[in-house]
DNA sequence: TAGATTGTTAATCGATTAACAATC
DNA sequence: TAGATTGTTAATCGATTAACAATC
């Protein structure tokens, strides 16, 4: 985007996954064309939110027919670089680092995972929805050798500081953080962070306020 | 929270887990007392914003003190209901279902695993960590049997809308979600949707930016 | 063309921040 | 007491919604 353009706000662009997966649910029922209106019912978000939010990213409509799903699918994706094929290493071989291998939905959407690390002699070697599992002492040798985008952090909180430090000196171009802790955001190297635990707590809360007001 | 106060802004609402991360933290490490400056240095927010949102909860502070760290965590402990010892099952045996099963975050925010569900004759009886996999089939009756508050969705998409009807019907308080489908949250169900997948897309997007902006 | 629906501006609403009086 | 720091109000900033002209 031209330096001249508005900023998109962050909220906007936090919508964008979720934009991407009601365009992808209509698309794969075959539905060809939709309006700000009709979807903003699917989505529970107003219509004006839409295509304010459409807007940002380069307003993909036109006047009189609506959005076409198909190429409204193809734009977003472009933009949240779905197109790109990243390649991506899991850190941990526990029980979530193996649940997040045998995800799915990572590989749907063009995210290719190219090895499982782990500290422990039992599960070095072994293979993981087809990968190896190696040796996380040899994680700094193995990324000098290999172009790694993506890191998912499936670690023990203990250990994350350091594996950071070998993931930032090594090229990787993003963390998906699935640790107990909260590592910042440098602004060349982004993380997001994924806290199961907090989406527990605030469900707990919730289900304790209904009873309250 | 009395009909006439002030509604608490959804945003400042979900931030209090995060709140409750930092504040246990602090408290394993044997800090004390916190001002809202020096909270503020450590998650990044403004003093401002971290003394309106303890202020929409009950202001916990004391002038010319700050914040006492034990009490702190008491009180949003309390408020996220973390002393009411949630009973919880989980929906699916695969590798996410057996990952949050296993999950140690859990158990040690008081959330207590009482069964696992599947419907594969080879999963059933079998038992993951310490709690036995149940016939998904016998859901219904399980639940008229065992009050249960909360229940974790992960199974694949395609059966959620049937679960979610037994679930509904008898008596579950809350929903947490890893399917990759969207449940709209019923005033009386409360549901928190946990997307691994736009986590990962979000990412990607940000990795993207980084080169334009 | 008439009807539909976007793109976009302006108005509203809400959240964040600044400021400072209250008070420990 | 003097200093520190909250609680809280008011000011600012930003996001959402409404409205409608543009246009397919």
């Amino acid at each position: 985007m031209a330096y001249s353009e508005k900023a998109i706000p962050e909220v906007a662009q936090r919508r964008l996954p979720r934009y991407y997966r009601y365009i992808s649910e209509l698309k794969s029922k075959g539905v060809s064309r939709i309006s700000s209106a009709a979807l903003s019912r699917e989505m529970n978000v107003t219509a004006s939110q839409i295509r304010q939010d459409f807007n940002y990213f380069g307003g993909f409509g036109q006047q009189g027919y609506g959005y076409n799903v198909e190429s409204l699918y193809e734009e977003i994706g472009h933009i949240l670089g779905l197109d790109k094929k990243d390649s991506m290493i899991i850190l941990g071989a526990g029980n979530l680092g193996r649940a997040l291998a045998n995800h799915a939905a990572f590989a749907r959407r063009g995210f290719e995972l190219r090895a499982v690390f782990d500290s422990d002699p039992n599960k070095i070697g072994k293979r993981v929805n087809k990968v190896e599992v190696l040796d996380i002492a040899k994680l700094g040798e193995y990324l000098s050798d290999n172009k790694i985008d993506i890191a998912i952090l499936a670690v023990p909180k203990g250990v994350v500081p350091e594996i950071y430090e070998v993931l930032k000196e090594n090229g990787v171009k993003g963390i998906l953080n699935f640790a107990y802790m909260e590592i910042e955001s440098d602004p060349n190297l982004p993380i997001e962070n994924v806290h199961i635990s907090d989406s527990l707590m605030m469900l707990s809360y919730r289900i304790k306020q209904k009873g309250i007001e």
